[in-house]
DNA sequence: TTCACTAGAGACCGATCGGTCGCATTAATT
DNA sequence: AATTAATGCGACCGATCGGTCTCTAGTGAA
């Protein structure tokens, strides 16, 4: 037995809690809430957690680290860039299993800690920041193997693509539908082949 | 003098309350923050609403009412419907002004209602309705006047506009920067020029 | 100017909020 | 087996939550 019974407790509380606090947010989920969930008495959760905002950034981390697990799954072994790109896109839309309930936890946390809580939205400011790096990465490696034309901007293709999926999918989840997220990685899969490939033909913004 | 002095203040009781739901949330706006902000006791505010539920619910419609108002200014007046859709996306980065306080009241309703608050969430999915459907609008008026490609499908204009937008919307504030919102503000220009208008030179896929 | 009615104040309500703490129990160490 | 340290319980805390109600002051039509 490698970890004590303690810490195995707290990495158990924070599963049960990031479900909670992705989908009723920091504000509506009560202590009480996190008691039933995880079984435990006020006590029993206080001992491993100074205040719910420690809590909460707890669960959030481990949200997010499930998240983007799955997003980058079979990225590294693909060799071209923008193929990675496409496994990206894939993913994304497709891998929801095993996921923390309540949708993306950028999302959430990003628009509700957005005015106040500024721990929460330093922690959603650093999610999306590295995030954005890993994709700009990708980016310039495929620049750098000639497989992305060099007058790409890297840095606005990584934001292009998040922001297009965040958005249809809060859109899918309001709808509560798959098209919105369906069009906008069919969108973006057309964007990568026609703009971003090296190689692919492409047109002046206007004639 | 039209309006009762009742009416009145219920009026001004929204419209001081809309910026604070738009920016904490339902569950982060106190009834407190509501009598500071406006001025009046707790019995003052219960005359003119049942709960504060109607209250956000109202102060919901107003925000989004602001910000549509805006975001269609000049529009019907423009007889190009490609155009009408550049001046749609030009009017929602640019006239921000005079706006509730708080961003998307769209985006911030859609999030935290979507588990939990049906009252709330719906007003949201009305409102995402009626955007989605008079963006489609334009586009099958300018497919009947033969300005949009008869290929293109309505629907799934109009929803990648709103998601894009959105999406960037929601990047640009936790940054605190514009240029998410700009890059995909450029990005739907060219996607409206190259695939949307009629006659431009639409690509196959993938060779 | 009168008078019925509307508007607002603010004390009050029970419930619940996040958080603390002393104590019994259980786990780990020797 | 004995001892120490880690763990969880649950009563308790003051503050605040959304909401109600009564009573006074002000409004507006007659």
């Amino acid at each position: 037995m490698k970890v004590s019974k303690g810490e195995h407790t707290r990495q158990e509380i924070i599963r049960k809690a990031a479900p909670l606090f992705n989908q009723k947010g920091y504000e509506g989920t009560a202590l009480s809430d996190l008691m039933e969930a995880t079984g435990l008495e006020k006590g029993g959760i206080y001992r491993h957690f100074e205040s719910k905002q420690e809590l909460a950034g707890e669960a959030f981390s481990h949200a997010w680290k499930m998240a983007m697990d799955r997003r980058f799954e079979g990225i590294d072994e693909i060799p071209n860039a923008v193929d990675r790109l496409q496994q990206f896109l894939r993913n994304f839309r497709e891998r929801r299993s095993g996921l923390v309930a309540g949708g993306c936890p950028l999302l959430n946390t990003a628009i509700e800690a957005d005015d106040g809580n500024p721990e929460l939205r330093g922690k959603a400011r650093a999610a999306l920041h590295s995030w954005q790096g890993r994709l700009q990465s990708i980016v310039e490696e495929g620049q750098q193997k000639g497989e992305i034309g060099s007058d790409v901007d890297a840095e606005e293709v990584a934001t292009l693509i998040i922001t297009t999926l965040e958005g249809s999918l809060m859109v899918s989840r309001l709808q509560k539908k798959d098209e919105p997220l369906l069009f906008a990685c069919r969108h973006l899969e057309e964007y990568l082949e026609m703009k971003v490939r090296a190689g692919s033909s492409k047109r002046a913004k206007r004639p």
